[in-house]
DNA sequence: CGGGTGCTTGACAGCTCTCAACTAGAGTGG
DNA sequence: CCACTCTAGTTGAGAGCTGTCAAGCACCCG
């Protein structure tokens, strides 16, 4: 019995190309391991030796300059694959931003196992683009968008992924919901200061557009306003 | 005698993992394209009907806000792929900077074309995911670079991916070469204004870091400078 | 030579950043 | 249970960078 026949994430992830066989070889090669929020996965620059599948959780993409600022990059979901397979470093450092379930297999097995495997590229492949699709919107916010756009459209982006990943069927954009973000993970994923992000919330919450019940629940209260304001 | 045996991106493009035999087939799904300096290859949001190879020229992608805001997004070397597969619509437009010549396909033919073909598909997979390694790090300079570094930072780039498209083995990134941009695309770029790159343009040149011969060209005098203000 | 487009330069305003002080909330230990 | 500490977040004042608006210049083309 393999654990990926219990995976959460088994008809959403990369591995739904593969068959029960294939499935099971894959599952020899990979393992499952639990990262805690704030640690680290893979560096920035390193040789990349893992790649993985988020199964529960959400983890961060970043990359920084030598004088120590930081822009995320990426966020990923359950059933996102994370890492660089055929290449020899990541562009990117991945961390925990809550405590996590990933399914890592080391880069060489992985690359190895997807070459003899069409299904699995294809599915590979077909999530790169949606993501290099989704990274492409966002280079249009951080390079066009002022402070309030930004906000306003992360937390619509925000209110669709993380209601995608519940179990039920999706019913739509969440109207409340839980960010994984601090107010400083928030200001790097935008280009923006922790003060600038605080203020703009400050100023929805004052103008009635969104509850802020603790630092990190969000409840929309008037989506259409925000909708107008993302720009 | 098919027209790709003379192509001169035949050994770079996606093309290269196939042999004589599949190029033969591929080969009579695509035809070659001209496409004249401003002219628009594929619309943003439209049903993305075709997918290409670029054979010679630079082409841009962008993606604009309703009221008329532009991003480039991406910019098109020969023996880059264009388009968009295994989906429903293109998230960019495609126009080209410089006359370019292109090899187009219908995108049902070729997502057809590329699921009975594992080797070709591999090669996009590779594509993909070094464009979004590079999509990424340019989300870094969006978000947190300022003016002069992200003008350093474009023109040292520019310098390399100019260098690349030459027939001639790589000699290191180009001393002097010819910007495929306007001043606003640059802009448009970097997520600045058109007076802002100016302004750096012209300081620049003040401190003897480059030279402008001409608007479009420019030779990198003092290279180190350069690269420490890239950040 | 004149017109047009693209680019440069200047003056100024405004947005976001910087620096600093303060507040709220969570966790700890008495 | 409360005081204490520590961190995260908020708020304010001011500066600086980049954007905006406007004018002028330079190059390309007929």
């Amino acid at each position: 019995m393999s654990s990926c026949d219990t995976c959460v994430v088994r008809n959403r992830a990369i591995c739904s190309g593969l068959n029960d066989g294939e499935i099971g070889a894959l599952n020899t090669l990979g393992r499952r391991r639990n990262v805690v929020a704030g640690e680290p996965l893979i560096w920035e620059d390193d040789d990349s030796l893992l790649v993985a599948n988020v199964i529960e959780g959400v983890l961060k993409l970043t990359t920084s300059t030598e004088d120590g600022r930081e822009q995320i990059v990426g966020v990923a979901y359950p059933s996102d694959f994370i890492g660089r397979p055929f290449g020899q470093t990541s562009s990117a450092s991945v961390v925990a931003l809550t405590d996590a379930r990933v399914c890592v297999f080391s880069r060489n097995d992985f690359d190895r196992f997807a070459r003899e495997h069409p299904g699995l590229e294809h599915k590979l492949l077909e999530r790169t683009l949606a993501e290099l699709d989704r990274t492409r919107s966002w280079m249009m916010l951080l390079g066009r968008k002022n402070a309030s756009e930004k906000i306003a459209t992360f937390l619509l982006e925000m209110s669709e992924r993380l209601a995608e990943s519940g179990c039920a069927p999706v019913l739509g954009p969440a109207k409340r919901f839980t960010l994984p973000f601090s107010r400083q993970q928030v200001a790097d994923v935008l280009g923006l200061t922790i003060e600038t992000v605080s203020r703009q919330f400050t100023k929805l919450k004052n103008d009635g557009v969104v509850e802020l019940p603790t630092r990190r629940d969000v409840e929309i209260v008037d989506r259409p306003a925000l909708v107008a304001m993302a720009g």
